[in-house]
DNA sequence: AAAGCGGGGAT
DNA sequence: ATCCCAGCTTT
C-alpha cells in the first residue's frame, strides 16, 4: 500500500483538522479515554459540555475511582449508554488497583479495563502517546467503505474485518496522532453520512464509491426489523416537594439510575402494596398526567405516568433494593433515566409556578 | 415520524 | 455470531 492515502490525510488534517477541543488541550490518556467514551455514542458539541464539568470534578483517575457510582451516573445524566459510565467508573478503579493509577500504555492491558474495545484502545494510545495502533471507529469505517467499495454491513463479521485491515494498512508509520484524529474529523466534517462534502475531500480521486456515484450504497446498510412496542405505568407518588424514587437494579435497562415504580399494567394497586405493605397509603389525589412514547435502540417504551398524592410522607417497608425520597428543589446528585429527568423538571415547574 | 448513529458486553 | 443497550440529531 502506497501512503497516498495517508500523505492526503494528513495534508488536509493540518489545513482543516479539529485542534482546539478540549480534550485535545495538554492531551493525556485519561482525558483522551474520557472523551472518547464520550464520543461513542453522542457528537462532538453535545459531547464538550459534559466532558468539561466530567474533568471539572474529577480531574485525575484517582478521583474518579474514589467517587460514589451515584455522582458518576449523576454527570452522565442525559448522556445516555449508562453502562459506560459504570464500566468508566470501574475501569477507573482497576487503574487504581492495577496500574497504581497510571493508566496503562500496553494496548492489551488497555484492552481488558471494561468498556475499552479494540478501537478505543487503539485511538487513546495513538492520540495521546502517539502509539502506532488503527482505530475503526463509525467516522473511520464510512470513510474506507466508500473510499473502497467495501460492501456489506459493517455489523457482519467478515465486513468489519476487511475494514480493519484497510485501516491497519493505511495507518502511517509516522504521524499517526494526526492521522488518526484526521479520519475522525473526515468522517464527521466530509465524509459524512449523508450528503458527503466531496468537493472538499482530500481523497476525491481515490474513492471508488465517488467513481461509481454509489456513495451512499456505504457502508451497508444495518437490516431493519419492526420495533416491538411496550407499555409503563410509571407510579409518581409525591408529597409536597418530594416524590418516591427507587434505583434499579446494576445491569439491564437505566441500569443503577434512579426511576419511579413502575408496572407493566395500569393496575398500580398490587405495586403500591409491595412497597406500603398492607399499611393503607392515604391519597389524597390521582390523576394520569401527560403519556408519552420513549423510544429505545430496539424497541418504544410507551410511558403513563400516573401521579399519587399522599397525605403524608410514608415510610417505605420495600424489601430489597434502594429507595429514597426525592426533593424537588433540592435535588440529590444521582442519575436518572431520561424520561424520569423530563417527568421531574415538569413537576418542579408546576410546583414553583404553583407557589409564585 | 423514521432513520441513523457506535462499540463493547452478554447470550 | 447475534442480540442488547440510549437518547440525540438529521432527514
Amino acid at each position: 500500500m502506497s501512503t497516498a492515502f495517508s500523505d492526503a490525510i494528513l495534508a488536509w488534517y493540518d489545513k482543516f483538522g479539529r485542534k482546539t477541543l478540549p480534550w485535545q488541550q495538554n492531551k493525556t490518556p485519561y482525558k483522551v479515554w474520557l472523551s472518547e467514551i464520550m464520543l461513542q455514542q453522542t457528537q462532538v458539541a453535545t459531547v464538550i459540555p459534559y466532558f468539561e464539568r466530567f474533568i471539572a470534578r474529577f480531574p485525575t483517575v484517582e478521583e474518579l475511582a474514589a467517587a460514589e457510582q451515584d455522582e458518576v451516573l449523576h454527570l452522565w445524566t442525559g448522556l445516555g449508554y449508562y453502562a459506560r459510565a459504570r464500566n468508566l467508573h470501574k475501569a477507573a478503579q482497576l487503574i487504581v488497583s492495577n496500574h497504581h493509577g497510571e493508566f496503562p500504555a500496553d494496548i492489551v492491558e488497555v484492552q481488558a479495563l471494561p468498556g475499552i474495545g479494540r478501537s478505543t484502545a487503539g485511538a487513546v494510545l495513538s492520540l495521546s502517546l502517539k502509539q502506532h495502533h488503527a482505530i475503526l471507529d463509525g467516522n473511520v469505517k464510512r470513510t474506507l467503505a466508500r473510499c473502497y467499495a467495501i460492501e456489506g454491513w459493517p455489523g457482519k463479521k467478515p465486513v468489519e474485518n476487511t475494514l480493519w485491515k484497510i485501516a491497519e494498512a493505511n495507518t502511517p508509520a509516522t504521524g499517526v496522532e494526526r492521522y488518526n484524529q484526521a479520519m475522525m474529523d473526515m468522517g464527521a466534517m466530509i465524509c459524512t453520512r449523508s450528503k458527503p462534502k466531496c468537493e472538499l475531500c482530500p481523497v476525491a480521486k481515490q474513492c471508488e464509491a465517488k467513481a461509481q456515484d454509489r456513495q451512499s450504497d456505504f457502508p451497508g446498510k444495518k437490516p431493519k426489523k419492526t420495533m416491538p412496542e411496550k407499555q409503563a405505568w410509571f407510579a409518581i407518588l409525591q408529597h409536597d416537594d418530594e416524590v418516591w424514587l427507587e434505583q434499579r437494579p446494576p445491569a439491564g435497562i437505566w441500569g443503577g439510575l434512579w426511576c419511579f415504580p413502575q408496572n407493566d399494567t395500569a393496575d398500580l394497586a398490587a405495586l403500591l402494596e409491595q412497597r406500603f405493605g398492607s399499611a393503607p397509603v392515604n391519597i389524597t389525589g390521582t390523576e394520569q398526567l401527560h403519556a408519552f412514547r420513549h423510544t429505545f435502540s430496539h424497541y418504544h417504551l410507551d410511558i403513563v405516568p400516573i401521579r399519587m398524592q399522599l397525605a403524608a410522607r410514608v415510610n417505605v417497608v420495600q424489601e430489597g433494593g434502594n429507595g429514597q425520597w426525592y426533593n424537588l428543589n433540592e435535588p440529590p446528585k444521582v442519575g436518572l433515566a431520561a424520561p424520569v429527568q423530563q417527568i421531574l423538571e415538569s413537576l418542579r415547574y408546576e410546583l414553583n409556578a404553583a407557589l409564585s
